[in-house]
DNA sequence: CTGAAAGCGCTAACAG
DNA sequence: CTGTTAGCGCTTTCAG
């Protein structure tokens, strides 16, 4: 691979002079500029990051750090982060967990030797305050941090949530089920207690026996569905905690030749790609990854201006409604 | 941040002890690697990976770059190639083309100046033999090489469509459509090319009238098969270029009362996500990502190891018959 | 405008 | 076993 070194023997100059050349720095003839790069151009020069960001002290790379890369909600925001991270000219790297704690917290280390320059992060597990912030690095969470100093980027679920309801009670259901998620889930905290003062609001009774959790697979929605259909008085809509739960419960009213939206009212969230396949067409609340990744990689750049203070930032994105022929 | 510097002047060493008794080098006490390696822990050290990998000239990194890594396909494909570096100890750097030749171009020179080990590259576009063996790094392709010297991993779409014809024919079907995708692609002509040989082998005619190209999205299936259906004899079967085109045809079939797999019989090729869903449920032939993503990165690594020589493999990956409910 | 020289953090001979 | 020293390829003073 050809260097510095070797251009500046070719031309007779310095090498000094090269890179003040090829670097547009002003002090340089124009007359020798030019053949300095045009002898670059024709010797296949490629200067070297590695060297560069060495004494430079800059790297000019983030990282992105997703349990699962595969997974199309990360899939996406990986996407958008990208995008925006090449437009300020940052190269990308990405790195997955596999949901893996232990794994985690070595791709971190391995980014910090890698003297990224900052790096976004969607947590595998609850982390404890005060071990990332010891990274001492720019660092922006996918989550809601901690009592520490560091920026996260969150989706408003209780607005979703409550998005949800509106909608459903607009539409004159009635009895309305909450099937959520993971009961020690945040999002499903949140979104639950959203559920309960929607329908408080409304005049509408609570039913305990109208509220489950369970895993946000296909399963876990078709199976309780059976459960709730069971009921003496079962519900007239389902509000899911994502839109694999829907789908399940989608199946679930299919098979059993429930009509929806007539007889069962259907809303799921985040808003996955299947959704809005005409042979779905579920109504849901969309979690906006594009302005998930946007947000974060803007925050990114803010916390890696004002390094080593940290800017410390509350970004709550606002989801939307999605109204298809489930409800 | 802290050098091998700081902890050599803390521990009365040579910093070269310090390099020595880190990198876990025989020539050293034991007693001495203890103290060192107790205050690097101490005092935070992490290794700077740009200074090693300037000296070593080697950086642990490959480069994978794709056209879209939100598009589901290549989202499986960044993962079990992510996967399978992590394994060899590899540091993925994830680039995205956004199908723009101009960008792949520039992506792979941001690569070549990163110095990273080898680059996976899916092309955007129909690519000029040499201007890739050019830059002289370890390189394969997911695509079929032009007549250079590149490796590359592909899906046996002969094979694929093969297995779908025999399928449709071993159910009884006898008037089989061809859904085909992008007219010029590739990948069409070859499952194209398949059909047509496997209706003779089988002593079915081939009606010219039962052929059809166009994007491999819903829209098309679903028009394309609204079309079929006003022929005098329309097909019982139909073969799609894609899930999305089989989806669309799916949703036709339903729209219209046709009883699917009775009155008419669908197979799909991908088997993205989506097909899989109880409410989709679609046979098809599935290009198996993980084999794909783990065979580029074994052909890397062997380039890797062989460079500058190249190894010029070509690899067919097998796909398979996903038997579901639409046949 | 250009050259000489120092140094980014680290590894790897080469001497002791 | 340990220290000295020379670079890896580049940017950036500091002198001319």
């Amino acid at each position: 691979m050809i260097t510095i070194k070797d251009l500046a023997e070719k031309a007779g100059v310095s090498y000094a002079t090269v890179s003040r050349a090829l670097n547009g720095r002003a002090e340089v003839s124009e007359t020798t500029r030019a053949r300095i790069i045009a002898l670059a151009q024709e010797m296949g020069y490629q200067p070297n990051a590695v060297a560069r960001s060495l004494v430079s002290q800059k790297s000019s790379t983030i990282a992105l750090i997703v349990p699962d890369v595969s997974n199309l909600f990360f899939a996406d925001i990986t996407m958008t982060v990208h995008k925006a991270a090449d437009d300020h000219g940052y190269t990308t790297m990405v790195c997955n967990t596999s949901w893996d704690p232990a794994k985690e917290q070595e791709k971190l280390k391995i980014m910090v030797q890698q003297r990224v320059e900052g790096i976004i992060l969607k947590p595998t597990a609850f982390i404890k305050p005060g071990i990332l912030e010891a990274l001492s690095l720019p660092l922006v969470l996918f989550w809601h941090a901690m009592d520490d100093n560091l920026s996260y980027v969150e989706v408003d679920h209780a607005a979703g949530a409550q998005m949800a309801m509106h909608h459903l009670i607009e539409k004159g259901y009635k009895r309305i089920a909450y099937l959520g998620g993971v009961e020690t889930s945040p999002s499903n905290q949140i979104r639950q207690m959203s559920y309960q003062k929607a329908l408080q609001e409304a005049g509408l009774p609570v039913d305990p026996r109208l509220i489950s959790y369970g895993s946000f697979s296909l399963e876990s929605g078709f199976k309780r569905l059976g459960s709730l259909m069971r009921l003496e008085q079962p519900p007239d809509a389902l509000f899911c905690g994502s839109d694999l739960i829907a789908m399940g419960a989608l199946q679930y009213a299919r098979n059993h030749n429930l009509s929806v939206p007539g007889d069962l009212g259907i809303i799921g969230f985040d808003d996955v790609a299947c959704a809005s396949l005409p042979l779905v067409n579920l109504t849901t609340i969309e979690q906006p990854r594009d302005e998930l990744g946007e947000a974060a990689l803007k925050a990114l750049l803010d916390e890696i201006s004002v390094f080593p203070k940290r800017t410390k930032q509350r970004i709550l994105i606002k989801p939307k409604l999605k109204i298809r022929s489930t409800t």
